[in-house]
RNA sequence: GGGCGCGUAGCUCAAUGGAUAGAGCAUCAGCCUUCGAAGCUGAGGGUUACAGGUUCGAGCCCUGUCGCGCCCA
């Protein structure tokens, strides 16, 4: 709602801006520092300064002066030294607010691909901050209208997949068999992850074992025989733990695309004629590189031309990592000219379908597609951002330079431990680690701090606490919403950070459910379900003079901020950053505190304004629902 | 050596080039005979790493220096 007044506001300045002075300058609207300076602000006479060469209060007093009324602005001034701060007209903030909301218009297909873990071990901490950061991203743009469709590779040929049949196979001795027995008994992810740190270790002293690494991974990739068969029977598994892990924090997928049908379908036969067509990649005839495909730096280093080329297929004509990656990007914006097939794989609770790619079209699902995107984002660490430049480059290389535009690294930092979180686990560390303000997970070392466990932890914490504020409910009510609870914390916990700030994960911080977190904002919510479920009389329509109630400057406030959500989601999308989205979330649950604190709505005696007070407790309800629901956090039912 | 990111209160972090740099935690002082305190009110705490520059205006942009992390070689 406050949203088409702004673009009333924007579109009504920037028009007066063109036809007084003939400029074009972008107007934009601001949140006042401090409430009293008025409901928004116009920084623009500033940037007007400039051309035209006069004092910014000047300019702000013509513009004041000479704009057109605006609808639902109630007035305007000039303050500090060139600012125009208004004041909006309230009464019809408040009507415009309690309308029903029209649904946003359709905008582009967007592929988000986030979470693709390997599939040879338990998910930790770190995976969860891509599978949120991209979860969320989905829920806010799906709430501005973009058809999004889910993504979750899987890298099931990969060498960290081989590595584990080498455990299984080689260091341990088990047939095909008996690693199925294992895959049957409860957290065979577990086992993987013990076993992925003990192979890794082990290389380190095993030449022989190490030599079978090699080996295994080409038995993988060529897909038959014992080694593969392992290889993609340990891989289904690990996934189908992933899915669970994930759907415990409402995570789902539309699709697994799959290293393996990326292979046997051959994609990146494709995709290299295409590269050798275009020009795009060159056959090197000398220096280290000497006969092998490489891109050249140029393409991708816009500042630096000695920057080193890249080598998409070595001399020995193996495809790197790279090279497939330019041919998946291919396939996501339709332009490699070929397909997947699809196989049905399984049924969310909601009904949701999910799909696994497939290399034949025996028991595929005919007529669906999860290629031909807009846009497309990958969520993958920064560490990975060399690479996905050069993906990007190649896109433009190949002639598609609207498709590497819309090739979006949604980038994030990585998850580190603090060191006394380390110390908690067991885990022993040198004295300059001590020092150190953080320490990296490492899956080869098996260090780090599984999904799961966190989450049963997380929930054992706020079962403790649910059980000591409500001995009269069902202790099955009271575990569903200390799961709730516990996954609020963590979702917000993982969202409330900036995307390239390493977030050190601490288990105290981690397990707090005060101040800034995830539980206080559902805390808010609760409370505000309370009180309308106390509350026996409907809610009425608003009075027709809510003039007197709102001269309140407090409750005016409260009500504005009420009225910000679709705003910070705009603003939240546009720069990229669900941090802002949590951030509102917070503020948003803070205004309501305080206006609960301040304002009892039960005991009010003026009829029109203790409905006034209702109508509003049910608003911050109504907001504080909806955006924990962009964040994927439920609202419990008590607390 | 090159690339990317970071440096803000005791700690962890915010801050679309704009007004007096804000939150949470921690510390201290208050508020429960409940619309349940997972809350609220208040206090103290800042040379935004350093040095220049651009600008009407810089924590943010540019250059350099120092420190930390990651990636590539």
């Amino acid at each position: 709602m406050l949203p088409q007044l702004e673009s009333r506001i924007v579109a009504a300045v920037s028009q007066h801006i063109l036809i007084r002075y003939g400029l074009s300058t972008p107007v934009v609207l601001e949140q006042p520092r401090q409430a009293d300076f008025g409901d928004f602000a116009i920084p623009t006479a500033f940037q007007l300064a400039r051309e035209l060469r006069k004092a910014p209060r000047a300019i702000a007093q013509e513009l004041v002066d000479e704009l057109p009324a605006i609808d639902g602005i109630r007035s305007m001034e000039v303050a500090g030294n060139g600012y125009i701060n208004l004041r909006l007209d309230r009464p019809s903030i408040a009507v415009a607010l309690a309308a029903p909301s029209v649904p946003p218009p359709p905008a582009g297909k967007v592929l988000i691909e986030h979470t693709s873990i390997n599939p040879n071990k338990a998910a930790h901490i770190g995976h969860l901050r891509n599978s949120i950061l991209g979860d969320t991203f989905v829920r806010m743009l799906r709430a501005q209208g973009h058809q999004v469709n889910i993504q979750n590779y899987i890298d099931n040929t990969g060498v960290q997949v081989a590595d584990v049949v080498v455990g299984f196979h080689f260091l341990e001795g088990k047939s095909l068999d008996e690693v199925r027995a294992l895959t049957l008994l409860p957290r065979f992810d577990y086992l993987c992850w013990d076993l992925y740190a003990k192979v890794s270790q082990t290389y380190a002293t095993d030449e022989a074992l190490k030599a079978k690494r090699a080996e295994t991974l080409h038995a993988i990739e060529a897909g038959h025989g014992l080694l593969a068969e392992m290889g993609s029977l340990i891989a289904d598994k690990v996934v189908d733990y992933h899915l669970d892990t994930m759907l415990r924090l409402d995570i789902q997928y539309d699709a697994l695309p799959r290293e393996s049908e990326i292979l046997h379908l051959q994609f990146w036969a494709a995709a290299f004629e295409l590269l050798k067509q275009r020009k795009a990649i060159y056959l090197e005839t000398e220096g280290k590189n000497n006969g092998c495909w490489v891109m050249p730096g140029s393409a991708f280093s816009e500042h630096r031309e000695d920057e080193d080329s890249k080598v998409i297929v070595r001399s020995n004509g193996i495809v790197t990592y790279v090279g497939k990656d330019i041919a998946y990007q291919m396939w996501k914006f339709g332009l490699l000219g070929q397909d997947f097939y699809y196989r049905y794989l399984r049924t969310y609770p909601d009904g949701q379908k999910l799909y696994v790619t497939s290399a034949s079209p025996e028991g595929a699902t005919p007529d669906i597609t999860f290629s031909h995107n807009d846009r497309v984002y990958n969520v993958i660490d920064s560490r990975q951002s060399y690479l996905q430049d050069v993906v990007q480059a190649g896109l433009r290389a190949l002639g598609h330079p609207k498709e590497a535009k819309n090739s979006v690294h949604f980038s994030y930092e990585m998850v580190a431990l603090t060191p006394r979180t380390c110390t908690e686990l067991g885990i022993e560390l040198s004295e300059e680690d001590r020092a150190r303000p953080y320490i990296e997970v490492s899956g080869r070392k098996g260090l780090g701090v599984k999904a799961d466990d966190l989450i049963d932890k997380l929930i054992a914490a706020a079962l403790r606490e649910v059980e000591s504020r409500n001995e009269n409910e069902p202790a099955e009510s009271r575990q569903k919403v200390a799961e709730q609870i516990a996954i609020g914390a963590l979702r917000y916990f993982m969202l409330k950070f900036t995307r390239p700030t390493v977030i050190a994960f601490d288990f105290q911080e981690a397990l707090s459910f005060t101040g800034e977190t995830g539980p206080y904002i559902q805390y808010a919510a609760v409370r505000a379900g309370k009180i309308l479920a106390k509350s026996s009389e409907p809610i009425a329509p608003l009075p027709a003079n809510l003039e007197p109630i709102l001269a309140d400057e407090e409750l005016w406030q409260s009500l504005l901020a009420a009225a910000r959500t679709d705003s910070a989601l705009g603003l939240a999308i546009a720069a990229d950053e669900p941090a802002h989205l949590a951030r509102y979330a917070f503020q948003l649950a803070q205004a309501y505190s305080n206006f609960y604190q301040k304002y009892p709505v039960l005991i009010e005696t003026d009829p029109d304004k203790r409905n006034f007070l209702l109508w509003l407790t049910a608003t911050y309800r109504a907001q504080l629902v909806r955006t924990l629901g962009l964040l994927g956090i439920a609202v419990p039912a008590f607390m």
